[in-house]
RNA sequence: GGAGAGUUGGCUGAGUGGUCGAAAGCAGCGCUUUGCUAAAGCGCCAUACCUCAAAAGGGUAUCGAGGGUUCAAAUCCCUCACUCUCCGCCA
């Protein structure tokens, strides 16, 4: 979330970034002051009656010891719990409302943020490789019907549309996929290896900021008030919440592999066959803490990580930068690598980095001790490196041959075995 | 699932219902001593919020979380979460 003293201090330039993403913001930042205001009178009235009675107390506290009567005293404090008690209500009120509201307000765009209404006002930061040239290029669904490597039906009928079972070869390509990615970031990108549980509390999904605004995207477990991660990013950026880190440590860069799961509730396309938009998916995640002077460097080396994936296996690519009305809920700054398909003839968003600056650090109370052995919040970073689906989809439809088979790149063969699905 | 013991600052760890935001040690920072390293001595060193134009200063809260008892709670009571030990069960 956003610190409220930059509101209040700035609510201009607050409300200036903020209308970049959408104009329905501002009055947002209105109520914020109002219950901000509200909240710090009620506060000061109770703290006052708080340091009245401590007072009090002491003195009765000193009269006893003395052997001296402190019975008046003792009736006076009496009544000073009635006032505590309702003011105590009236600033719980007031604290709650404005969190609510910070909670829900997103982060501030990155200054150099292009500024845009949706994604068509994106630009494209860079193009890798080019077109593959296939004269009449199979999709990922023909080529998966023919080589066996996934099966649909099966999938929706013990789990219903949406859900893909890997068979055979395709189930081999991803477990190849995968571990050749969390090969390249351990060992030449330097990122350390974790395996998250996929469940975590809500407190996690606040820290990192899919609730309380995004539920709706989340399968929860009921009866617990637990959920199924819809990325790696909750968990393993939250391995640190409530910590206080030294300089030393910084960066810390995580990489982990799991399932992510994600109801798509009212998304476009998820009615659309393959493997594009599915509500079960391995992802590779990244993620980096860092101080703030660093985080937006390590923004470029964490995108040329991911990118690093798709030059290795040979896929065309473009990065574009998201505009301000286009970045998600808590970023700074994001870019999104988007791979090309030959058999949908179309670009595919594979990996999308962001910084979030303080705001992620700010919700779940990371900080790191500064070189003047000051307490300041961490920067936290995270990019897909990359989503396994659509790599598959890209690297199969890129990699088809005339026959029908599909050529494995140089690059994967020690982790599929085999140069070749046929 | 049963029984018991715990949860205190960056870490370890004392703590009597009142002068306890909390002993001591370690780590960290500063100074002194020192040929270097090391060691020793002295001092500083929690967080959030409120107040103040700001700084200084002042104040309130925080000893796992939430309730309660009391004039007053780290300390007493209740509920919950988590950790550890033993027993049982289980992949």
């Amino acid at each position: 979330m956003l610190d409220i003293r930059l509101i209040r201090e700035n609510p201009e330039l607050v409300k200036t970034r903020l209308a970049t993403r959408s104009p329905a913001l501002v009055p947002v930042v209105d109520s914020i002051l109002e219950w901000d205001g509200r909240r710090r009178k009620s506060e000061t009235a109770l703290q006052e009656a708080n340091g009245t009675r401590k007072r009090l107390s002491k003195e009765i506290g000193g009269l006893r010891a003395k052997g001296a009567d402190s019975s008046a005293l003792e009736t006076e404090v009496k009544g000073i719990g009635g006032e505590i008690e309702h003011l105590e209500a009236q600033t719980r009120e007031a604290d709650d409302q404005q969190r609510e509201l910070l909670l829900n307000l997103p982060n501030l765009p990155h200054e150099n943020a292009p500024i845009g209404e949706d994604a068509t006002a994106n630009p494209v930061v860079r193009i890798w490789g080019e077109k593959p040239d296939i004269p009449h290029p199979l999709d990922h669904i023909q080529l998966g019907e023919k080589l066996g490597l996934f099966d649909f039906p099966r999938a929706t009928r013990m789990s219903g549309s949406g859900f893909v079972v890997f068979t055979g070869p395709g189930a081999r390509l991803e477990r190849a996929l995968i571990n050749f990615c969390l090969d390249l970031h351990t060992e030449k990108h330097g990122y350390t290896e974790v395996a998250p549980p996929f469940v975590v509390k809500r407190d996690s999904l606040v820290g990192t900021g899919q609730l309380p605004k995004f539920a709706d995207q989340l399968y929860a477990i009921s009866p617990e008030d637990l959920f199924l991660i819809p990325t790696a990013e909750v968990p393993v950026t939250n391995l640190h919440r409530e910590e206080l880190l030294t300089l030393a440590d910084l960066p810390k860069k995580y990489v982990a592999c799991t399932p992510c799961f994600r109801s798509e509730a009212g998304a476009a396309g998820i009615g659309t066959r393959g493997l594009i938009r599915v509500h079960q998916f391995d992802k590779i995640e990244l993620v980096k803490i860092a101080t703030p002077e660093e985080s937006f460097a390590e923004l470029e080396t964490l995108t040329s990580h991911a990118e690093a994936v798709l030059q290795k296996l040979g896929l065309h690519y473009r990065v574009i930068e998201l505009c301000t009305g286009d970045l998600g809920f808590g970023s700074m700054k994001t870019y999104d690598i988007e791979v090309w398909s030959p058999g949908q003839n179309t670009w595919l968003e594979v990996s999308s980095c962001s910084n979030f600056g303080d705001y992620q650090a700010r919700r779940m109370s990371l900080k790191y001790k500064d070189a003047e052995g000051k307490n300041r919040f961490c920067h936290t970073l995270n990019g897909s490196g990359t989503a396994m689906p659509r790599l598959f989809v890209a690297l199969i439809e890129t990699w088809q041959q005339a026959d029908g088979s599909v050529l494995i790149p140089e690059a994967l063969r020690p982790w599929f075995g085999k140069d070749r699905i046929s």
